[in-house]
RNA sequence: GUCCCCAUCGUCUAGCUUGGCCUAGGACAUCGCCCUUUCAAGGCGAAAACACGGGUUCAAAUCCCGUUGGGGACACCA
């Protein structure tokens, strides 16, 4: 049997984290078994749904790599269909009249024990006389339709993370599966479309385990086949509370400002899923299509974990080769003015390999900018700590040492050929040896003369990276500021 | 409230199906040490968990029941 599976978003909020998740999920199974993807937009609430959010969400999918083979289809164009199977349960007594109003229903709830939370729907319109539809609808009375939910039955299905569930039929009331404005509800319409759509595995929210019973029933009702149900544990914020702004983002589209989208989606794949044998964090593409498994997915819920995220970040920025980087780190260089027209042209070489040497410090994209600027831009201040820390001194005599140092460094590099990594450093050390000054201070003293701060790479790296005229020039400008 | 689901270090998890190999393994975070020109990275190490109570069994993290705790669903929202 093919595999087609199916991301159903409704466009009445973002894509958040959780969506994401599931969305990735359905993508890694359908692309290790060969399958089909399709993408579908439920919004059947056509007041809650905006064409900006469906925007928002298959640009978040875009962005994580997760792409679609079919759709997107969207439900508002598929009303009719919808409205067909909906008749034709009427027709085949699956379903029934309701003349019920809401404010009736509501008042109903209200007078309830316990405020109405446990209250169902009472059956009034169960067994209306086909007299009684009749005139009460040719006297214009609004209805809806409502599934006749069986008396007496064991609703059950297998679901490949939780088992076999088991529901009472009497714990499901006769739910509404089209409005009295003759549009159809969420349970119609999921069941139709998965049912049409050919859908073999139906993976979502385990906050739909709970639905699942009365798909169930309607799938049995059309005489269709079941799909296999795939309930993804949610994933909670710290606090155990839903995922909400307060814990981060509500959006996965915010996470464009500091994540690449290898890493997200690595964190997201290994939240609440492991691979057999289980010693692997930080995997490819390939490597988690070629291993995921929806029937090791653990059951319990999941905290999100911004820590762990931020760690894999770090080290698939790491891993990441420069010219991968590049476009991504780009965005971040161009807001801060450090991005030059001469990285795509003749310094192209020396701006990849600029990134390489900086990107084992970045945990964020961010980070690009200020581990960059001492080399995309000659404009940096002195960093006050690092000042304080490599460039001052309470003894005026070893002050005088470390400027004699200095100037007798920039001499020696001003004459030095070749200028590289190996003779930079003899250099240095020499110098240092004459002065009778410690190389680890020298070193932290020209540290903060070419970058302006205490932490950097190391520091024939940065001469080398920075080339011996720049590397001059700032040996000037340090000694000029220390007299 | 009713129904459904879940329960291993602070967090993500391995182990649970097919009880003994578990003195419960790994990873993030934390702390310490090493490397070292700073900071990262890397290496080594420490601390840290089977929610509780009953069974079943020669033996239970693993099977069963209950308690507690957590989550979800209970709309003419999706």
């Amino acid at each position: 049997m093919s595999v087609r599976v199916r991301f159903a978003p409704s466009p009445t909020g973002y894509l958040h984290v959780g969506g994401a998740r599931t969305a990735l999920f359905n993508w890694l199974f359908a692309r290790q078994k060969g399958g089909v993807f399709v993408l579908r937009i439920e919004d059947t609430d056509v007041e809650r749904s905006t064409p900006e959010m469906v925007e928002g969400i298959l640009e978040g999918l875009r962005w994580l790599k997760i792409d679609w083979d079919e759709g997107p289809f969207h439900q508002s164009q598929r009303l009719n269909i919808y409205r067909r199977v909906g008749h034709q349960l009427l027709e085949r007594n699956h379903a029934y009249h309701c003349f019920c109003s809401p404010e009736l229903l509501s008042q109903k709830r209200a007078q309830a024990p316990h405020g109405g939370r446990d209250w169902q729907y009472d059956g009034t319109c169960r067994r209306l006389s086909n007299d009684e539809i009749r005139s009460r609808s040719e006297a214009g009375a609004p209805f809806a339709i409502r599934f006749r939910v069986p008396e007496d039955q064991m609703v059950s299905f297998p679901d490949l993370v939780y088992g076999d569930i088991q529901v009472e039929s009497g714990n499901i009331e006769d739910f509404v599966i089209l409005r009295s404005d003759n549009s159809p509800t969420y349970h119609l319409s999921v069941v139709v479309d998965d049912a049409e759509m050919n859908i073999s595995h139906v993976v979502r929210g385990a906050d739909h385990l709970s639905n699942t019973g009365k798909h169930v029933l309607l799938y049995q009702a059309l005489g269709e086949k079941l799909p296999t149900y795939v309930h993804v544990p949610l994933i909670l914020g710290v606090d155990k509370k839903r995922l909400s702004k307060r814990h981060g983002a509500t959006s996965i589209l915010e996470y464009q400002r500091g994540f690449v989208p290898e890493a997200m989606r690595n964190y997201l794949a290994r939240l609440g899923w492991s691979p057999r044998g289980d010693d692997e964090e930080i995997m490819s593409e390939e490597r988690l299509i070629q291993l995921f498994d929806l029937s090791r997915i653990n059951k319990a819920n999941a905290l999100f974990d911004p820590k762990k995220l931020e760690w894999t970040n770090a080290r698939h920025i790491i891993s990441l080769p420069a010219s991968e980087l590049e476009s991504q780190v780009r965005p971040f260089l161009q807001k801060d003015a450090l991005w030059d027209s001469a990285w795509e042209g003749t310094d192209r070489q020396w701006f990849l390999n600029t990134l390489d040497m900086i990107k084992p410090r970045a945990r964020q994209l961010p980070d690009f900018t200020h581990l960059g600027r001492p080399f995309f831009s000659d404009e940096f201040e002195y960093e006050s700590e690092a000042v304080r820390k490599y460039l001052t001194s309470e003894d005026s005599e070893s002050m005088y040492q470390l400027i004699q140092a200095i100037q007798s460094l920039a001499g020696a590099y001003l004459k030095l050929e070749p200028f590289n990594l190996e003779t930079t450093e003899q250099v240095l050390r020499y110098v240092g040896d004459q002065h009778q000054i410690k190389v680890g201070r020298l070193i932290g003293a020209i540290r903060v003369a070419l970058t302006g701060e205490a932490v950097a790479p190391g520091i024939f790296d940065v001469i080398i990276t920075l080339g011996k005229e720049r590397t001059l020039e700032r040996l000037d400008r340090v000694l000029l500021y220390l007299q």
